[in-house]
DNA sequence: CGGCATCCTTCCAGATACTG
DNA sequence: CAGTATCTGGAAGGATGCCG
């Protein structure tokens, strides 16, 4: 089996506010962490969003997410489902039959996930404006770089050929 | 330059609803999956709150952060500027002194990313007790087997000392 | 159909050293 | 202090093949 408690980021609820409510726990494997970690994963956010509409199956989520590959979605139903965010059931039929939906938990933290789609949706063209000013930014910096240099450099010749 | 617009996810708010307000667009490399992704970003989401405070100077979210190699925050941070989240101030003192601070664009962001945070914080108790019991049944499945293949092997034996 | 095991590639994170 | 540049190991992820 693979390690499925690996390293993980950290934010924890120490009470002990010192300028605020909120306090950082400094160690990396502390328990929020951890779970933030599942929720920062790339498809978990995909799949929990999907199976909000309806109880979903393997090839159902598959088809419907663009780019996952069956060990990727796997790996992260089984993550999913060892939280206690997802219930697996599988029909004993021929051919097999594999039904996932979201747990009475999963339902609870869909509901802030939606809010971050939501949020996402609605501001995603001034993070489009803010790229394409970002990248016009950088880009002129570096002409301007590359302007400084070729004055540097013209004026090396001159004082070499001076020099001369 | 590194190429921060890889692959992605993909969530998008086509408003053709088949049979709900929710529509997936199957392509990877749709605007809202960019920006999910950037969100479901290990180190962003910690930034992010860190921030909500008050400005910070690089080397205080690397000392708040642990486990951040100055190069990832260094990424992070960028995509985030990039993104119009966080404003970067150089002050040209010596030694040179940089802060970052949440735009109000990253302030309406982290309204959503606090309710996350709270999320996880509230359910961490349930979560944990989905792992133990989900890790006992694992193992409770597996020495099953076990025990299912000593047994067979224990039959395959007595047959075949019968036929001799 | 829905997996798991195995291999293989690619990419990314971390360590290190150097600059303004 | 706040970066950038470069290298390298390991892990994430894709392809394939087999099983229940």
């Amino acid at each position: 089996m693979e390690d499925g408690t690996s390293k993980s980021l950290g934010y924890c609820g120490d009470t002990d506010g010192d300028y605020d409510v909120l306090q950082w726990d400094t160690r990396e494997d502390c328990e929020v962490r951890q779970i933030l970690d599942r929720v920062a994963d790339k498809w978990s956010l995909l799949v929990i969003a999907l199976l909000d509409q309806r109880s979903l199956r393997f090839s159902e989520l598959r088809r419907r997410i663009d780019g996952v590959s069956q060990r990727m979605l796997t790996r992260t139903l089984r993550h999913l489902e060892r939280d206690g965010l997802v219930s697996r059931t599988v029909h004993p039929t021929v051919p097999p039959r594999v039904d996932y939906e979201l747990t009475a938990l999963g339902t609870t933290l869909h509901a802030t996930i939606r809010a971050l789609v939501t949020w996402t949706e609605t501001h995603q063209n001034e993070i489009a404006a803010a790229r394409t000013a970002y990248d016009a930014r950088v880009l002129a910096e570096q002409s301007a770089a590359e302007a400084q240099a070729a004055e540097r450099d013209e004026i090396a010749r001159n004082v070499l050929s001076g020099s001369r």
